[in-house]
DNA sequence: CGACGCTTTGACACAACTCAACAACCGTGG
DNA sequence: CCACGGTTGTTGAGTTGTGTCAAAGCGTCG
């Protein structure tokens, strides 16, 4: 684990909501006991298909996606540690976009009656994990703003902005400075832009001081700047201020 | 109301999901039973405050948006009758967009406690409405889709074929013909381009003899054609197929 | 009738894309 | 240890889709 904390990164996450009681917190390890390793570029969950089941990210990175005819495809979210994911594609029928590992990473399955069961025996728990789910479209809908009215050098300070912010959150960013797997083409699928502008826009970040990207590493050199450039407001990330 | 029929058209929207008791029926009658009307232009919930209100948007055309520091906005649906809103910004403490009605419209507001009583009562409506708002995220998705990967043409195909779809579930719409108060400019910030190419691509559109906006009625020439350029898959609308 | 909201068109500018080539880095196996 | 191939990053030149600015056409309503 990347974490070296006994507490899963969940409640850590989870805890900026709510305060959880010791109770609620052993559930909440109970449902990630079971844990399963899959390898880098593996496919959990396929567009289309009925697997119906939820996932709790561990460890490692993710990217849910949706494939189109053209052969191109849009990149929705990159869920990290401390992250669920399908929860509502349980829901759904068939789920509605795919879902892969971007690392070796580390999941736990989670099925519907079992979710189900503890949002019955702890409520607060459930809204927690509701709040959880809600953020994520937030996410999302901050990521539509992003592709449809901000330029590429706009969304690219947007997202690592974002990234930054939730990263810091569950203790996996230094302040300014954390690891990223995340390759100009992947960052291309996600942004809607071609990967060699993508490398357009990193260097013009770097020559402007704001942000080094380097061999997996993220460095913001001016915070202000690069909140001001991306019109960042991180209200929807944290509920707590 | 436009609607005809005694029903309300949230019930119509959710039978196609599942099949409800004359009782379910009954209590989602009673849900919508104070009805407000308000005027165009009216903003309901604007983003950042905590009105923790939500909505069920009876008649009448609505959209969901965000503004950016820049002075453009990005619109992120569009509501119309049967559609809920803000069912999450109630969980989260601040509402993360604005919303206001697009005509004059009926709404009736729904509050935190009156929802969480339904859901006890009657789980299976409140299933129903769940589903509800999991297809509502998963057009947010695939608008995302639209605006990061499809050309303007694709897009704004894909966005008339999904508005036809939905319009014709709830019977406002008799199969490829329909009326639509959204104008070019509205269109523009919901797709992400200019109202002036919005104009040549409605145009395009025309020429090619696919569709035609005109005088708020929109009419779909060639499904098949504009299915294909759109590169359309509706699964996400009716769990039904 | 004039005013207003909305649509349409043309000319031009620019952001982002494509194609093509090359450079750096990485893990692997000899 | 080095040589190698594959993956990822970098750069330039030219193209194109979409944005901007400016102006005119239309319908509707007061």
């Amino acid at each position: 684990m990347a974490n070296g904390h006994f507490e899963s990164l969940l409640a850590k996450k989870l805890v900026t909501f709510v305060p959880l009681t010791t109770q609620e917190r052993r559930c909440l390890t109970e449902l990630q006991s079971k844990t399963v390793r899959v390898k880098r570029g593996k496919q959990l969950v396929k567009e289309g298909q009925g697997g119906h089941r939820a996932f709790i990210l561990q460890d490692g990175w993710a990217c849910s996606y949706k494939d189109l005819p053209n052969g191109s495809r849009q990149i929705i979210s990159f869920p990290i540690a401390g992250d669920c994911v399908g929860l509502r594609s349980v829901l759904l029928r068939t789920a509605d976009h795919s879902f892969e590992a971007l690392t070796d990473a580390v999941v736990s399955p989670v099925d519907g009656s079992q979710m189900l069961r503890t949002f019955s025996d702890f409520p607060r728990l459930g809204a927690a994990i509701l709040w959880a789910t809600s953020r994520d479209e937030a996410m999302v809908v901050e990521h539509l703003v992003s592709v449809g009215r901000r330029s590429a050098i706009e969304r690219t300070a947007h997202f690592f902005m974002e990234l930054a912010e939730r990263l810091n959150l569950i203790g996996l960013a230094n302040g300014t400075e954390f690891d990223c797997p995340l390759n100009q083409y992947v960052l291309a699928d996600a942004l809607g832009l071609s990967a060699i502008h993508i490398n357009r826009v990193l260097r013009q970040l770097r020559e402007r001081d704001l942000l080094t990207v380097q061999r997996g590493t993220v460095t913001i050199h001016d915070l202000n700047e690069l909140r001001k450039l991306a019109g960042f407001q991180g209200g929807y990330l944290n509920s707590r201020d």
